[in-house]
DNA sequence: GTCTATAGTAAGATAGAC
DNA sequence: GTCTATCTTACTATAGAC
């Protein structure tokens, strides 16, 4: 890798860690030139549209990818197992990954239209791989419990990672695993609801 | 009440509407002023600590109530209907109120610890209501119950409403909300789960 | 209470030397 | 590629007149 390419990886990284701390509009451009120990100058040698085309670079080169999560645990035997590994997984990857996901949800607005479609995609595929692992599992039901285990992570997510709900409430995402697993296996989704 | 009262009413408002449409740090106290039709200075005789002494106000006078949706609902006759009722009521409540629930989220972190613990504790009195409302349908579980409506309805509005999922995926609140409670009937939660 | 005028600061961005 | 130096603009906040 040429040092170019390097200085300009720790940039976005740099760019990518303080705004999902603090978000796009708090940060500095400044900011982000102290992190990596260059000027801001040097910056915009490497970012010519300045803090908005860095913007661009981090949505584009550090978007969490979820599909990971899918792909260790897609082989799983039972769908108790799958639900297991899967959701363990997505929750316990740690803060930082944490941020970078919620970041994306409270900046979305911020984003032109090619970079919304983009969020709008990886979220479509996320939903498909998942559909598609479930569905040996649930059937037809696959495409609903897709969505609501989606929306149920993201959910808990914010209120107890993001808001610190962790502090105050003892709920952790162990808890909440194992109570929507039993939900699911009580319900029989093997055939089709209503 | 008197003209200082609605002014300074009006300025709360106004700041409201900013904060939770383009988040606290991108929105400044010219734009505020403006929108209330006074002079920054104005603003300042009202406010003596400024900005910030308007986010603390904002999150005190304008902070969304979901008791009001809870209270609506709570005579509902079955769990079926109470679900039907307090989840239409929670998601049905427009663009404003979706918006100001959220920025709290995306805004959290800004504030103090005693507005966290302000947040934490609407929280918590929504789910010992919520709980108390679910207690005679489906006994212990109505705790772990209770935290899973949370956050799903939390997680669906943060995807579907806040990040345009809406304008990609046609899965309309009802639908979700007809799977949960298909899901949770069929679970027949009326007897504990493990 | 609300105004005009302005201080003081920090932001994003660029020119030109090396 | 990276620096120093600097420009322009926007922000928060305040002093003092009315």
């Amino acid at each position: 890798m040429s040092e170019r390419a390097s200085r300009r990886d720790a940039i976005v990284e740099a760019a990518s860690q303080l705004f999902s701390r603090q978000g796009y509009v708090a940060t500095s451009v400044r900011q982000i030139a102290e992190a990596v120990g260059v000027t801001e100058a040097a910056l915009y040698y490497h970012f010519k549209d300045g803090k908005r085309e860095l913007l661009s670079a981090v949505l584009a080169e550090h978007m969490p990818n979820l599909l990971e999560s899918l792909s260790v645990c897609e082989n799983a035997p039972s769908l108790d197992a799958f639900l297991d590994c899967f959701l363990h997984h997505v929750l316990g990857r740690g803060q930082q990954h944490m941020e970078r996901l919620w970041w994306i949800a409270t900046e979305f607005r911020r984003f032109n239209p090619q970079e919304q479609a983009l969020v709008h995609e990886k979220y479509l595929t996320l939903f498909h791989h998942l559909e598609g692992v479930l569905r040996p599992f649930v059937g037809e039901n696959a495409l609903m419990l897709s969505w609501t285990l989606i929306s149920l992570m993201f959910g808990y997510g914010q209120l107890f990672w993001l808001q610190g709900l962790q502090e105050v409430v003892d709920l952790p995402a162990e808890r909440l695993i194992g109570f929507v697993m039993q939900l699911v296996g009580r319900a029989g989704l093997a055939t089709d609801l209503g």
